[in-house]
DNA sequence: TTTAATTAGTCCAGGTCGCGGACGAATTAA
DNA sequence: TTAATTCGTCCGCGACCTGGACTAATTAAA
């Protein structure tokens, strides 16, 4: 009858577990740091902060950098920090056109990147994953060439995740529908000590911001990754909001002209149908060519900035037309979601010089009854592979955020 | 640099506290329930079991009913329930023509409900809060002559609360703004062993539903409570969903229909002014007597439905109207939020057998993609002190979350 | 250079709390 | 009456954090 949350009953083993990750956490943030400030910070006992740090060093999750002076006078603190060298997260990335995968160590350094072009569209996601295998092998192997062990790996994918069954329920672009991806990828990918994971490509690349872009400034934040179609990754608190089913964020249907085009989706005047990148090259008048995504270096959209640059008028208007209806639809999700901040990402970051004003005035216009102003638009400074390097962070949160199970019992 | 949750760190309080809270969750859940069982569910043995219910019996919080027999051969058992008859939470409401109290035991029944009418708006912020105070004293007499002593209140107010300073930013119909509600409330209200707390109407609303409308059934779902303007309540995983300045979850100024009416807010064609209880009412030919609310009972909203079940064309048409934007606004929501359930609160509710297959119509056509159906759209079945209720509930599930603080430490 | 003051980290006894097996209690089936 | 079974408590144990004492290493002052 009740509907609380199910708390799992707390014993001494969990309690020393959520305590690693609590000194762990402490040091992730305040870098060099000796055990007495981690004492004074945490409210732990000195004894306890170097016990605890003994077991997280034990694991090579953390590494004593030997003594250093603060200018105070007394005996110098021995410095302790994460330690980059040994543990390692993996990210992967499927996409329609190419592969990627990204070595991150727990400093959040890139030790290995790696990005491949491959026509995946209508491809039997086997095939897919057994390529996708032959690169995660590599990356680890080059991550072992750096004396890195890689602790786990999480999988983008651009498609509806069926998070519990962990089925692509639908990725259009690849032309995949109800495929076991979870399945799959466990079988694949060559076992690691965490279980290897998996998200959507827009969720992933949302979190990559949080660890590669304006980070922390960003606050709670939508981040727009519009390729193909057009999604948004929700992050509040650090964490990724996925409604009930995991399909939250669906901003490329959120209907910004009721009389508008058809949408496949069956609705009338999507986003998608007006901001899309199929739909905006129609309207500069490039319509060929509309299989690629951004991530192709010479794709169709280098050729849009192009004209744009030499100030063409049709794929201003185009670029203008779709930028008002973004803000229109980002007004909404405003309404709704209440972020600090938005990101534009995707094919929307190497447009934003012309999209981004026409976007804020959509926003302007329709968010803003009880806040102050709008949330600010900034623009993401990531790559194509912006998944892969949030999925490789997202290993690397987790290692973070519980250290227990790379750590051995019974230090 | 990092952005991860703060972590508390875990000692040995810590550990019994949350662990408190395990076995009264349980015990919430399966009502009787032998000592023996409990060590079961939750994985602790029997002598933990019984030491925490100890404490948690010491408290008042829970009662042993003497011994049953499951008919299983053995020792007969001891069954173990949550004790409704020591322990109560508060629910107060604002809102603008009616004040409200409810005292709500921790089996959730309701001991004590008084709705006053009350023209609040535009009355001084400090005259309301006094005689919401009167309210809450008689509530807590009221409690007290049955036994029951109150151990904290929540209020709730209807406009925007900024979380971080406990102010209301801003209240359009009570014609308030940048009241200092947090503190006039904690200054006010009589102490009480858990602190006073406050939050948005339809917030509240939406938790009400949860524990006094269908429940778990809803998984995550949206809650409209449209009055004058129109909000939402989005609760997750039993948790509402506040954004990251507790704006979430407004709904009225999703725009419907952008070529439409100029709203107050700046925009055009926003969902209230097709769907909120003044435009309806215009719409329907009866624009007198637009400043009250559905909570009193003859109001114009009685007089809309007596219309609509004789049949009246214009009104008819009104209603359908407003159905079906709102019915476009939660296909929004939809793409955005991926709830379970829409549930229809506030107005709505009453005129939900003219306005529900609208909505249902414009939810279908513009939510879908992903999903196999959209979100079925159920009916609240409180009344007009929902929020009340919800904020008396929210009262008692604070406490079945960390019974601590009312038990005795050192047992 | 010596001495006092100061700060870092370890050691060891002590306390809290959950664990687990043994045990008495209460009941049913044989 | 006896055996089987289930409930709840008792008691010793172990895990883990606490707190003060103690050692170590350094600077400022004498």
């Amino acid at each position: 009858m009740t509907m609380r949350q199910e708390v799992a009953p707390l014993r001494h083993g969990t309690m020393r577990e959520r305590n690693l990750a609590v000194v762990l956490g402490e040091i992730a943030r305040r870098q060099p740091v000796s055990r007495a400030r981690l004492a004074e910070t945490t409210g732990f006992t000195k004894t306890t902060v170097s016990s605890l740090v003994a077991s997280l060093a034990g694991a090579g999750l953390v590494r004593e950098d030997g003594p250093v002076r603060d200018g105070e006078r007394g005996r110098p603190a021995t410095a302790v920090s994460v330690n980059g060298d040994r543990v390692a997260g993996l990210g992967l990335e499927i996409n329609v056109d190419y592969l990627a995968a990204c070595v991150l160590d727990l400093g959040r350094r890139i030790r290995h990147r790696h990005i491949v072009a491959a026509g995946n569209r209508g491809r039997a996601p086997e095939r897919v994953i057994a390529a996708l295998t032959r690169l995660a092998e590599q990356a680890i192997a080059a991550a072992a060439d750096q004396g890195l062990s890689v602790a786990g790996a999480v999988v983008a994918l651009p498609g509806a995740l069926d998070l519990d069954g962990g089925r692509l329920r639908t990725a259009p672009n690849l032309g995949w529908s109800d495929v076991p991806a979870g399945e799959l990828l466990h079988a694949g990918l060559p076992p690691l000590p965490l279980p290897a994971d998996y998200d959507n490509e827009a969720n992933l690349a949302a979190l990559g911001e949080l660890w590669f872009g304006d980070g922390p400034e960003l606050g709670s934040y939508v981040h727009v990754s519009g390729e193909i179609g057009i999604g948004a990754g929700i992050v509040v608190d650090g964490r990724v909001f996925r409604g009930a089913h995991g399909f939250a964020g669906e901003l490329g249907h959120i209907v910004v002209d009721p009389g508008g085009p058809p949408c496949a989706c069956g609705g009338r005047g999507c986003l998608e149908q007006v901001a899309g990148q199929e739909a905006i090259l129609r309207a500069a008048g490039m319509a060929e060519a509309t299989a690629t995504s951004s991530a192709s270096p010479d794709g169709p959209l280098s050729a849009l900035v192009a004209r744009l640059e030499e100030g063409d008028e049709r794929a201003l208007a185009a670029v203008t037309r779709a930028g008002e209806s973004l803000g229109q639809a980002l007004a909404t999700a405003v309404n709704l979601l209440d972020p600090d901040t938005i990101v534009l990402g995707g094919i929307f970051s190497g447009l934003a010089r012309w999209a981004r004003p026409a976007a804020e005035a959509g926003l302007a216009a329709g968010a803003g009854v009880v806040r102050r102003a709008p949330p600010r638009i900034t623009v993401s400074r990531l790559g194509g592979d912006a998944a892969a390097l949030g999925a490789a962070s997202l290993v690397v949160e987790r290692i973070l955020d519980d250290p227990s199970r790379l750590v051995a019992r019974r230090e």
